[in-house]
DNA sequence: AATCTCATGTAAATAGTTACATGATTTT
DNA sequence: AAAATCATGTAACTATTTACATGAGATT
């Protein structure tokens, strides 16, 4: 369910676009909380036409079809946007690796943890760039929200990571 | 791999465990990194222990089988662990709503906003309960960085909902 | 005796990844 | 002319969810 509307919110949010457009924003943008790969997502959009949701309204060259959100595709987002269930996915590889540091010894979880930070600075570097460069007015409200989210996300895991290696330091040290 | 890599680790860290056991222990503490029916891990189980990465020490009444973490089981943890790979997947739903907030009007988006407050809010009381209670020796190490990052991640995301909620209320005023 | 919790499993369906396949248009 | 990018798709495999199925032991 989750693919169909981010598929839906995206397009409900940037405008009409393709199964190619949409590839890509989903990797420029929501990534860090979504992924999916053209081929769950060329499929997705056929049945998304097919339930009525989207609809191609233009081809283009090279096969293109240019998809749009129907009123029906905007009720759907809308209405799960709107329904509140604490039963939502979430699954972090990075973060179930930090449950995990346990399992190494006090040094080799501290070299994990110095990498952790190493990766979260690099990352925050890009984003923070892309913070300073003015973006597009289609997406810009779009942006803003994912930009601070995943900001917000960077920072706290580089802190933590940054901390509990210091925690793990100072008691090996006594 | 991810669900292996969990079992081989609440197995290495909280020591020998049945299915059942297992099922829980990934509820109350690695739910919010990753999530695993029973329907899943049992079968994962039989192949770890074909594999040779957990054995069955001990059957006791009603079927139950206790799992005991092997060598190469540890071995193979390690060295995941040791693995970095920036390929790391990460999916949530809850940042991805946070995502397409922009597809609301803004009366219905801080409405959003304001539920995702209150849930963090309740959650947080959980958390910060079970960091006062003292824990069991066993799962003392484990549970502490789960439960710190747990704490964090959730603070970060009630902060972002309630400042972004005051920013969409300013933008509406003005 | 009934109910609850412990305990393990399988089957069917959906979701997601990796690899394969093809061809048009644009840029160098 | 070659290489890069645009553009869509399918097949096979793996992961995950939901629903079905069963029974033992403990508690009320």
């Amino acid at each position: 369910m989750s693919l169909r509307m981010a598929l839906l919110g995206l397009l409900s949010v940037s405008g009409p676009a393709s199964g190619y457009d949409l590839t890509k924003l989903f990797e420029s943008t929501i990534n860090h909380a979504w992924q999916a790969r053209h081929s769950q997502i060329y499929p997705e959009l056929n049945k998304l036409a097919a339930d009525g949701l989207v609809t191609v309204e233009e081809e283009g060259p090279r096969g293109r079809k240019t998809y749009t959100i129907t009123e029906e595709g905007s009720r759907t987002i809308r209405e799960w946007m709107l329904t509140t269930g604490p039963a939502r996915s979430a699954r972090d590889e990075k973060t179930l690796r930090a449950f995990l540091l346990p399992t190494l010894k006090p040094e080799e979880a501290l070299e994990v943890l110095r990498e952790t930070v190493r990766e979260c600075e690099a990352k925050l570097a890009v984003l923070e760039e892309i913070e300073r460069r003015p973006s597009r007015p289609r997406t810009a409200g779009f942006g803003r929200y994912a930009l601070d989210l995943g900001l917000r996300h960077t920072r706290m895991m580089r802190d933590w990571a940054a901390e509990t290696a210091e925690e793990i330091e100072r008691a090996s040290r006594s």
